[in-house]
DNA sequence: TAAAAAATATGACATTTGTCATATAAATGC
DNA sequence: GCATTTATATGACAAATGTCATATTTTTTA
């Protein structure tokens, strides 16, 4: 079993508060998975009794809408935490969590998340102030969603996907959604979004390889997302 | 200066964990307000250092979006707290508050909210449950703006405004909002919204009379909303 | 590797929504 | 109480977006 204390994604997280035998504590309740690209870490309305801690990958968080379609609410990847929401509302989770790319996850029972909260204060700030800056998030893209066209919002999407997740060595986006799942985190139908995507590349904003996507003129994209 | 352990609205906030003491000496540092229909409470950006709690009316809480328009994020009323994401992120304030009746609300510094912090262990969990809780609003309501059309929308939060704030004896809604705020709550253009209401009222849906809203066929309206 | 399935792409068209113009009603200031 | 401003309402039209059909490409599976 791999040891938090050598564990650098940690560094990255609430976690970095716990102190060396809180670390090594850790380590022996927590539980490592791999996790394949497509597969559910989590559902909608189950109980999920800890957190996850993400070493490795990207997964997508998703919320069933009333008409049966998928919406990605968010993207969340390597140092972050899962499931911080649904343990402290004592609730079941209110997002499900696939898998984008292959992962490397680590489960954190809830006793042990509980324990930490109580006696490590700076720990409990951290979730707080992690929980706040998604609420923050959380508004910003509320406010997107209801007064920016689509195509403004493809644009900016197109440009958080590469600043906040980088490029490959041919300078596609590294994490690559399907052009339904693009769709699905825009609000738009798959169409809409292809065809957009078409007026981009005719436009030499972007360049589309298949599957890949690549920025050829990011200051040009940043005017369209205002 | 009205005492803190005797103001009846404290129970429905994360304030209701204060023991008698802790209320004592609330009473002596926070200031009380009064605040008339329109005015601000605090802007977008502002520092705002301590929180707000509401003891009497309703109050609109808005983003400015990138086109100039406001955006309704959140209503927020009597018995809530305002400015805990920002002074727990110790960021300004990422919306403004406005008030959309006449307010009473006291103003508790920093300071004393982060002593309770760090002493009631029940009052730091209900912030953060209460943080949370408007997290998963959040993230429905921008699912919401997603996916659903501006009449689902429409529906929704005609419904929303009636199960939260109820009505007067005429039985129309109690919170009166213009057009223009109806629609940057619900994300669209004043003209639609008010195109929609027609629309409602000729199916008999609800009733129209001045600003105020009437709503006549509740059920229907839930089909509406799906 | 061939066949089947899924994803991407595009056209044609309908529907929704936004914009601008203008009319009417209500609220506000003097 | 009247004039002025502001809010509500509606028509006409344009623009944005969704839906359905279908072609093409890519991926998966047997």
């Amino acid at each position: 079993m791999s040891k938090c204390e050598q564990c650098i994604v940690r560094e990255f997280s609430s976690l970095k508060a716990l102190s060396k035998n809180e670390l090594v504590h850790l380590s022996d309740c927590k539980t490592s998975h791999t996790i394949k690209k497509g597969e559910v870490i989590f559902e909608e309305g189950e109980n999920v009794n800890g957190i996850f801690c993400i070493k490795d990958g990207v997964c997508k968080l998703t919320k069933l809408s009333p008409n049966g379609k998928d919406h990605i609410v968010k993207l969340v990847t390597k140092g972050e935490l899962l499931g911080q929401r649904s343990m402290i509302s004592e609730e079941p989770v209110n997002l499900s969590a696939v898998a984008l790319e292959d992962m490397e996850v680590c489960f954190i029972p809830k006793s042990e998340v509980m324990s930490f909260f109580d006696k490590n204060n700076q720990f409990s700030m951290n979730v707080m102030k992690t929980i706040c800056g998604d609420l923050k998030e959380a508004d910003d893209h509320m406010v997107n969603l209801a007064q920016k066209t689509v195509k403004e919002r493809l644009a900016e999407t197109l440009l958080y996907l590469h600043d906040t997740f980088g490029k490959n060595e041919d300078n596609s986006l590294k994490v690559q959604l399907s052009r339904d799942e693009l769709a699905s985190m825009i609000g738009t139908a798959t169409e809409s979004c292809i065809r957009l995507l078409s007026d981009f590349k005719k436009l030499g904003l972007i360049e589309l390889t298949g599957k890949k996507i690549l920025l050829k003129d990011i200051s040009k994209l940043k005017k369209l997302a205002e």
